[in-house]
RNA sequence: GCCGGUGUAGCUCAGGGGUAGAGUGCUUCCUUGGUAAGGAAGAGGUCACGGGUUCAAAUCCCGUCAUUGGCUCCA
């Protein structure tokens, strides 16, 4: 007998050789319906696998994260069976689950494959599906594995073995199919009763752009059509708050190809919006004790070669900008800091003046590669609401938590909730890709690290992620489609201050080198407002949103009376349009709605003899009439529900 | 940059080797209205651009540009 237990804390007896099946089955018959994935002392295992000694179990469900990794990760064994027997001597490389989904990368190996495919690609999985075929794991010797697939030419996959330790090698097969694979699957194919492919790109083998392009196929499934169906309903909702189509609809931002690819333009309602967002920022930082400052466009390419971008990002940039004098060269600002290390070097600084927080709306410019642009997130002119701390070595840990709480204001005004924090290192194995000492690196990475830890911030260390001069905190927010990204930054330099030979004098009459904190709450304008739209869908809290009011009379006769009211609200500084089209009050209304302006203002006969307005909100609630100094009041109240998180 | 998809009226899109289509928006007129689309008429397009095939190309092929889904990259 061994004994197992379970999350619950209880635990029990069973004959050796027992599968977490047969242990679902023992709890409940439901729990054995259900059964998809099982972990052993945390080492996922097969629900067929025999248990030979005491342990722990967890049984996973369609429920669990790990039920639905192993659902898709079966899925991508289907997707791939079907695609062999539809495209006799493709290679198979690598298929696993993924946040939503499962993909299987393959080499077509001649064959073209497009997404009018698909179809009959689907069709085929489920075929497969229902043959309810088991999946079964076997062990392999490395010599035995690596001669298969030597067998087969697929040197992606001995690529892969000959990276494997001999006695782990395990395969699965399935029906016609077999697989070098790592386990964690369904019982069979069965479960499987609806899937969906996705999409189809190119993917670099193993991820690196110097290596073949394989041909990725994205796919879904679930247990039910019905899941399926809402699944796709998800995404067409998710649609409708792309940035880029709400951006047209209300006229926030454009882009025009005589500009030039990546170049935003904003139009009056986006700018008045972004300029809402900075002065938000502007008072708190005010408050926290940053001081402005505005630095040019250009700046000369030597700046950038004292920084090191220039040897790091020079060749990729936008080159450099010539002048009528010979060989003097410019270069289109791509970040603020080393314009601000100049600023902060204009003077001597003692210990007691620091720290010096330099901020600014800094436009910048970087050649991004044509295929990464995408809508406002990823463009090639964009506005960082950038600063720099310059400080102490002992004042670095303060400030830095400072900044922490910054950001974290700037998300909770804005309703940013679910975002996830990232610690950015450097990585290990390629150290070619930073500047800098080891000491400074590891003062830096230990700052950020514990500041994170003391203020609680729930944080995934990605290593790799640093930037070339020094790591990073970054705040991650997720779009409409799930895609993760970067927001707002801060990061720790001790890099910079050395290159521009920055120093402040101490209390013992030296000079010392302060340490940088650059960091930018936003990110950037660009992104931020794109992400914004896609969190709000067009629904901008009130003090941020463009237009507050919109009034609409009911007939051409009282076009007079609106004027009145649009001047009045002025008074009130409320931001208020009117719409006195000769249009019938119903489709003001449906225009007004899908505008999404936040309040309706409606004006006819009963209004213009009493002098009232009346009142819908956005979303169809009617407040009735009022006079307008009661509406004046309500819009206050409602702007106050809002600005009250504003107080640091 | 790489692998796919897409590009037709201001917008959303249908069509497709032989006079260019719809809805919406716009202009004008009628209507003067009460909480999500009142009616009529009219203007508006070198079918992204450049080549090629063809008697004939918006349609088929190639290239360029833009855009888009991924990959790679992101100071």
């Amino acid at each position: 007998m061994i004994s197992i237990s379970f999350p619950d804390g209880s635990s029990r007896s069973y004959a050796v050789g027992v599968t977490p099946f047969e242990v679902a089955q023992s709890i409940s018959e439901g729990l054995a319906r259900n059964v998809i994935s099982a972990a052993f002392d945390k080492q996922t295992v097969e629900i067929t696998t025999p248990l030979t000694h005491d342990g722990s179990l967890v049984l996973y469900t369609w429920n669990d994260p790990e039920g639905k990794k192993a659902f898709w990760h079966s899925s991508a064994h289907v997707l791939a069976e079907a695609l062999e027997m539809l495209y006799p001597g493709i290679k198979l490389t690598i298929g696993p689950a993924i946040e939503n989904g499962f993909y299987y990368d393959i080499d077509p190996n001649g064959h073209s494959i497009s997404d009018k495919d698909f179809p009959a690609i689907e069709n085929k999985m489920l075929e497969i599906a229902r043959g309810k075929h088991n999946f079964s794991i076997r062990s392999s010797s490395k010599s035995e594995a690596l001669s298969y697939y030597q067998n087969l030419g697929n040197e992606f996959k001995v690529e892969l073995i000959e990276n494997l330790e001999d006695g782990t090698i395990t395969f699965c097969d399935h029906h016609t199919f077999t697989d070098l694979c790592r386990g964690g699957h369904l019982p069979n194919t069965g479960p499987i009763k609806a899937v969906k492919l996705l999409s189809i790109a190119g993917a670099y083998w193993r991820g690196d752009e110097k290596n073949k392009q394989l041909t990725r196929i994205y796919g879904i499934s679930f247990p039910k059509q019905k899941d399926l169906n809402e699944y796709l309903e998800l995404l067409e909702q998710a649609k409708q708050r792309d940035h880029r189509k709400l951006g047209k609809e209300l006229e926030l931002f454009a882009f025009s190809p005589k500009v030039g690819q990546g170049l935003p333009l904003w139009l009056p309602k986006g700018a008045a919006l972004r300029e809402r967002l900075e002065n938000f920022l502007k008072i708190a930082q005010k408050k926290a004790g940053y001081e402005m400052v505005v630095s040019p466009h250009i700046g000369q390419k030597e700046l950038y070669e004292t920084s090191g971008h220039f040897a790091k990002y020079g060749a990729d940039s936008f080159q450099p900008i010539h002048t009528p004098n010979e060989g003097e060269l410019f270069m289109l600002k791509p970040m603020n800091c080393p314009h601000h290390c100049e600023i902060y070097n204009v003077r001597p600084w003692s210990y007691k003046d620091l720290p010096k927080r330099y901020a600014e709306f800094g436009t910048v410019y970087r050649y991004e590669q044509s295929g990464e642009l995408h809508g406002l997130t990823r463009v090639r002119g964009f506005t960082q609401d950038d600063a720099h701390i310059f400080c102490t070595p002992d004042q670095l840990d303060d400030e830095f938590k400072k900044v922490i709480d910054l950001v974290l204001y700037v998300f909770g005004s804005l309703g940013f909730e679910d975002f996830t924090t990232q610690i950015s290192l450097r990585d290990p194995e390629k150290p070619e890709k930073y500047i800098g000492s080891d000491e400074n690196w590891e003062k830096a990475e230990n700052a950020i690290i514990n500041a994170a830890k003391e203020k609680n911030l729930k944080t995934k260390i990605e290593y790799g992620e640093a930037a070339f001069y020094g790591p990073k905190l970054d705040f991650m927010v997720k779009d409409a489609l799930g895609r993760s990204w970067q927001l707002g930054t801060i990061q720790v330099d001790y890099n910079l201050p050395e290159r521009f030979d920055l120093t402040y004098k101490g209390t013992d009459n030296e000079l010392h080198r302060p340490v940088m904190i650059h960091r930018a709450p936003f990110g950037s304008m660009e992104r931020f407002v794109a992400i914004l739209l896609e969190h709000t869908g067009g629904n901008f809290p009130l003090w941020l949103t463009p237009t507050q009011v919109i009034i609409l009379n009911v007939s051409e006769k009282y076009e007079k009376y609106a004027e009145n009211i649009l001047n009045l609200l002025e008074n009130y500084e409320i931001r208020a349009l009117k719409d006195s089209r000769n249009e019938t009050i119903g489709k003001k209304i449906r225009e007004a709605e899908m505008q999404k302006y936040p309040y309706m203002i409606i004006v006819g006969e009963k209004e213009n003899e009493e002098g009232t307005v009346s009142v819908r909100k956005h979303g169809g609630e009617d407040l009735g009439s009022m006079t307008l100094e009661v509406f004046a009041e309500i819009v206050q109240k409602d702007l106050e529900k809002v600005t009250k998180t504003f107080i640091v």
